[in-house]
DNA sequence: AACAAGACCTGCATGC
DNA sequence: TGCATGCAGGTCTTGT
């Protein structure tokens, strides 16, 4: 679901709509989502005063008074909308929030692939999801001499290295794709060989890709939508993810872009333009 | 230790 | 229309 993107503008969205706001009501219509949610959540949400809103790869944090913060994941199918406090609950809304304006935020999320989880401020650096999350791509010091180093002795294609979010934080399927399709490199590549001005090509190639999306509102495939309920746009924008079959915008082969599978994902790719 | 495959869920498009 | 199949933005667990 959800890629840096997609987290980053849902993330912007909830901050103007939860930020110095106190929820008055949470609700909790089910215990779980892919894990139990922690002990005692609702009761830490009620009442709670929302400070800042961050974003760690593709986990959102969300500030509870002096003490605490919540841990938000979107899994593939999650999405928070914050609207009013008219309409029904809709089918898969799991946790409902009630802010002091009368601003009311839904989490909804039909594969229950999303997580909820509850820590305390000054844990993000050794909270188990959180510990061991490769740098930021958006961030200063991410660049080729990074990547390289990171996937030095990687036995395995670059593809699947650039989904492991040791190695960098926020990427998925679709963005690896528009990114690797940038840079002129194979997704079938070993990821020990990308190294030198080639690393360097993708390290700037990635935060092209992201840049872009968050500037258009992240990517709407059939799940996703902003924090107000609106589309991003930046689907129409893929060069490659999606476009199995059709010509290569880049160049002029014959196959045009190919899909094939890796570690169970799609890939797309114009084998060509990418070596 | 590193890597690939399986598992977790629901919804939707497609084809018979 | 119903049913089976395959696919979907992720990542944790299990097996080799």
């Amino acid at each position: 679901m959800p890629e840096l993107p997609e987290v980053e503008t849902v993330r912007r969205g909830l901050a103007r709509r939860m930020s110095g706001r106190r929820i008055v009501q949470a609700e909790l219509r089910r215990p779980d989502l892919r894990r139990p949610f922690p002990p005692m959540l609702a009761e830490r949400l009620d009442g709670a005063l929302i400070g800042a809103l961050a974003r760690r790869g593709k986990y959102i944090l969300i500030e509870l008074d002096e003490t605490g913060l919540l841990l938000l994941h979107l899994g593939m199918s999650g999405r928070i909308i914050a609207g009013d406090a008219n309409g029904a609950h809709a089918k898969h809304d799991h946790v409902v929030l009630t802010l002091d304006d009368g601003t009311v935020v839904r989490l909804n999320d039909a594969r229950r692939f999303g997580i909820l989880d509850y820590l305390r401020r000054g844990e993000e650096a050794t909270h188990p999801l959180l510990a061991g999350m490769g740098p930021e791509p958006l961030e200063p010091g991410f660049d080729g001499a990074y990547l390289s180093r990171a996937l030095a002795r990687k036995m395995t294609p670059i593809k699947s290295a650039l989904l492991d979010q040791r190695i960098v934080a926020g990427l998925g399927n679709i963005y690896v794709c528009e990114a690797l399709y940038r840079a002129g490199i194979s997704p079938r590549r070993l990821a020990a060989t990308v190294t030198g001005a080639r690393a360097a090509r993708l390290a700037s190639a990635i935060r092209d890709v992201l840049t872009e999306a968050i500037e258009a509102g992240g990517s709407s495939l059939r799940d996703y939508v902003q924090a107000n309920g609106e589309l991003g746009y930046f689907q129409h924008r893929w060069a490659v993810y999606g476009h199995e079959g059709e010509p290569c915008p880049g160049c002029t082969c014959a196959e045009g872009v190919r899909r094939i599978t890796q570690a169970g994902r799609s890939t797309f790719f114009c084998a060509k333009k990418q070596r």
